[in-house]
DNA sequence: ACTGAAAACTAACTAATGTTCGTTACCCTT
DNA sequence: AAGGGTAACGAACATTAGTTAGTTTTCAGT
């Protein structure tokens, strides 16, 4: 078992790195800051990674993944579109509870990456919305949803999602199945009353 | 008119700062940096601000003092509680719009901040949710909200407006006006048709 | 025109950054 | 027991960071 050994090792530096870029960010973490919290000196972790911004990359990448190939999945099945649309909130809300500083990460320090890999994640993002846009779209078509803004409907609710990591500590007043079920509420039938 | 000259120059830097520390982040942003931007030496700034972080202090106080002034003043109001709920995120998208790059800063790199201003920040943000939370609290309590968790509520609605910045340009496509009208819906009514 | 302050400049300092180098300890396989 | 590759280390590299010191320029008020 050599490859198991040396890929959790790598893992680990990955794990740490995303917990210090959350709380600290990408610039603001050193690697001999990271090195600390891996428990080695920061030239061993080069036995282990390519460079620091291959880390925030590795970071990035696995994320964006997750959230594509799962967009595929929703988008497949033969449910109602406001049952893809909650599907994707739910996925969104698990994602940031169980993942949650590597998708703080993939939130807010995408933009340190270097310029071959910036433009690759730009895109796979936009690929993301834009599968996101057509559900929202095709649920207005159907008679679903309200008449509004496609743009303003998806950003409002993928911001109201990316969110949660800076107040949610699970367990605490409120369970992540009441997390899911009221933002479902807010973002699907309104805070009014009617 | 000497005081006028010194605090333009002063708010140049500021201005200049609030657009780089977006685009950059406030630990990727260096003072060399923001001299070429604003069109000075590094070290000629220091006769204008005290130090880097000093910067990032009075863009985050002077916003945050905007919000909370506003938030004094709408909650004094006579309106409904969806009026009140209503003004704030249209004071929220303007602030947007007509300040984009503070606010950004404000939300994103208050955490840089050293720490005896770090603590009043976070309470000064406190003090804003908690009075948001109140009104919303005030119209679940009269009726007019459905009986939905507070905090979601509170932090769907405010993350919705924040994320403005990333994609809304204004003049295309959308106008501040319809931008408001759109978010207003999708947070108020929701997005399903009933 | 003179003066004194405000504000610009050049140069430099110290600290910290990401990374590389050469070497050493470990450990699995033979 | 020996060999070889993996992964750890301490030291050092070049670069960049924020900031300070000292000096010169700018310029409004007398």
């Amino acid at each position: 078992m050599v490859k198991t050994k040396k890929l959790s090792k790598r893992e680990l530096i990955l794990t740490e790195a995303a917990k210090l870029f959350k709380d600290r960010g990408y610039g603001g973490t050193s690697m001999r800051d990271l090195a600390g919290q891996v428990g080695m000196e920061a030239a061993s972790m080069y036995n282990h990674i390519k460079a620091k911004d291959e880390i925030l990359a590795s970071i990035c990448f696995r994320i964006s993944g997750l959230y594509i190939s799962q967009l595929g999945e929703i988008s497949a099945t033969e449910a109602s579109y406001g049952d893809k649309i909650k599907a994707l909130i739910r996925l969104h809300i698990r994602l940031m509870v169980e993942d949650g500083p590597a998708v703080s990460v993939a939130n807010h320090d995408w933009k340190y990456l270097p310029e071959p890999k910036l433009g690759e994640f730009k895109q796979a993002r936009k690929t993301y919305e834009k599968g996101f846009a057509a559900l929202i779209e095709a649920g207005i078509a159907a008679g679903e949803f309200q008449p509004v803004n496609v743009s303003v409907a998806l950003f409002t609710i993928l911001s109201a999602v990316r969110w949660i990591e800076l107040w949610f500590r699970p367990g605490r007043e409120l369970s992540a199945e009441e997390l899911e079920a009221n933002i479902i509420t807010v973002l699907l039938n309104g805070l009014e009353r009617k």
